[in-house]
DNA sequence: TGAAATGTTGGGGCG
DNA sequence: ACGCCCCAACATTTC
């Protein structure tokens, strides 16, 4: 048996293999990084921090925090297994084949991605690289079934989720998860080729090092802190998911968004540790098909996006087109991005976004529809504020869910559909813990005007320390008359 | 994964 | 004892 360094010397001979990282940034369950590790020579791990090429949206502050974050734990660990990973920046379409050339690549992998221009860049590429002799080649990853593989039986795309999640679900399980490449032998980084960059100088944290405290507190960016969060779901949330999913002062639901997004971890690995926790404990059965079909509500996102490239500027439902939002007073945006609504629950949800980076996807809902409706407000300006701020922020569920929200999206809510926030609020935060975690200036109130304050007795406003317009804010907008304006408004852009 | 308005039913107070 | 009314509770319809 020659020794480790004789093997390392002649891998090191043979052309190296490229693995293209982009929202993949994991080493387990990554079947590009796998076959590059599989092949005879040496393996260039890159990732390319590019907001050059056409059509590509530059990243929101949250997702730069996590993805610089992400991006440090990824290059630790493919350390730890004899790699390297070179960071560049720039339009990949440029820097992959100038690469490729440079090392002289016989191979390149990468993980598929479903937006238009990603989707451009990558087929564009994909032929540049064969025509000079590369073999290029993408594999399934991000999703538990790829959008062309879930088809109505015309061979359409779904417009349902429904129908769509029946599909999926009568689909073979997706294969089990590939464990991570036991090394991943670096090659040399080759002379000519493009310049590599420094993770700081991609310059991802914001300037002022204070305003991602909240991010730091909540969350572990990376493979491991994704599997933990994983591990933690099972063992303590999975059971009661069904309904502490809809309580947002518990720690009810997975939070694995923002571990998804960059994908560090994969669909797969969820599901098959969701089958083995189903195995070994029947009493997760509920939990785990309800956890199931939000995971179905990603990739029905997902297969949304793909069919309709341009979902985060076009309504899906063209009839939109007409309605006439309202032009947003700086006044009543600022309200609502700041929580300062006067209504407890919505302004509970935006600070909680603007502080951690996240929000509990019950508020989601009502804080979007908030926007949307009483103020009649187009939701495409919300999705870009969610983009901006939360760190899941990805190119398929924020347009499409707040779509669906706004009531122009695939299977969406009927516009009329008006949330209560008073209601919503009595109902999944009844004792008022969440409201009092992030509006604490209400926490004096008792659990039956924190809510509405503003039906409060003047006394008992006294014995709270509230004063309305002055400690917390009025209503800016009558629930019944906001209300009554959004249903005129769908009546007018229907006609 | 709505809320509000409207309709229906039945128990109980009351003359 | 009976009819009338009120209204809570629930069901259905509408937005």
């Amino acid at each position: 048996m020659a020794p480790g360094s004789e093997m390392t010397r002649l891998r090191r001979e043979q052309p190296p293999a490229i693995v293209w990282l982009r929202d993949d940034l994991r080493l387990a369950d990554n079947e590009a990084l796998s076959a590059a590790c599989a092949g005879s020579g040496p393996v260039l791990c890159i990732y390319i921090f590019d907001e050059a090429s056409a059509g590509f949206r530059p990243y929101g502050g949250a997702s730069r925090w996590w993805l610089h974050h992400s991006l440090e734990a990824l290059a630790r660990d493919i350390e730890a297994r004899a790699g390297r990973l070179d960071l560049f920046r720039g339009p990949a379409g440029e820097i992959v084949p100038a690469l490729a050339r440079a090392a002289g690549a016989g191979a390149a992998f990468w993980t598929r991605r479903y937006g238009g221009a990603e989707i451009a860049v990558d087929s564009a590429l994909k032929t540049q690289l064969a025509d000079a002799g590369v073999k290029a080649r993408s594999f399934k990853g991000q999703l538990l079934h790829e959008p062309w593989e879930v088809r109505k039986s015309d061979g359409g795309g779904f417009m349902v989720y429904s129908a769509f999640a029946r599909a999926a679900r009568a689909l073979p399980d997706p294969v089990e998860p590939v464990a991570a490449p036991a090394a991943i032998p670096a090659a040399p980084y080759p002379a000519g080729a493009p310049a590599r960059v420094n993770l700081e100088d991609l310059d991802l944290l914001p300037a002022k090092p204070d305003s991602a405290g909240g991010l730091k507190a909540a969350s572990t960016p990376g493979e491991a802190g994704a599997r933990n969060r994983l591990a933690a779901f099972i063992e303590s949330g999975l059971e009661d998911y069904a309904t502490s999913r809809n309580d947002p002062a518990l720690d009810g639901v997975s939070r694995l968004s923002p571990h998804l997004r960059f994908g560090e971890i994969s669909p797969r690995q969820i599901v098959a540790a969701i089958r083995e926790a189903d195995a070994r404990n029947l009493k997760v059965a509920r939990g785990s098909d309800k956890f199931l079909g939000e995971i179905l509500w990603r990739e029905f996102n997902y297969h949304l996006l793909f069919g309709h490239p341009d979902a985060a500027r076009a309504n899906l439902q063209p009839r939109f087109d007409q309605m006439p939002w309202r032009d947003p007073s700086a006044h009543e945006l600022a309200a609502w991005r700041g929580g300062r609504t006067g209504y407890p629950l919505v302004d509970a949800g935006m600070r909680e976004l603007w502080a951690s980076g996240y929000m509990h996807n019950r508020v989601r809902m009502v804080a979007a529809s908030f926007l949307v409706k009483h103020l009649l407000i187009d939701w495409r300006i919300g999705e870009q504020w969610f983009w901006d701020a939360l760190c899941d922020a990805d190119p398929a569920n924020n347009p499409m869910n707040w779509q669906w929200v706004a009531g122009c999206g695939a299977d969406a809510a009927p516009y009329f559909r008006i949330f209560n926030p008073v209601l919503q609020g009595e109902k999944f935060d009844a004792s008022g813990e969440y409201v009092r975690r992030w509006v604490p200036e209400l926490g004096g109130l008792p659990d039956k005007w924190i809510h509405k304050p503003w039906l409060a007795s003047e006394n008992a406003l006294r014995e709270a320390g509230v004063s309305l317009g002055q400690t917390y804010p009025k209503p800016i907008v009558d629930h019944a008359k906001a209300r009554a304006r959004a249903l005129e408004a769908l009546a007018k852009s229907e006609s």
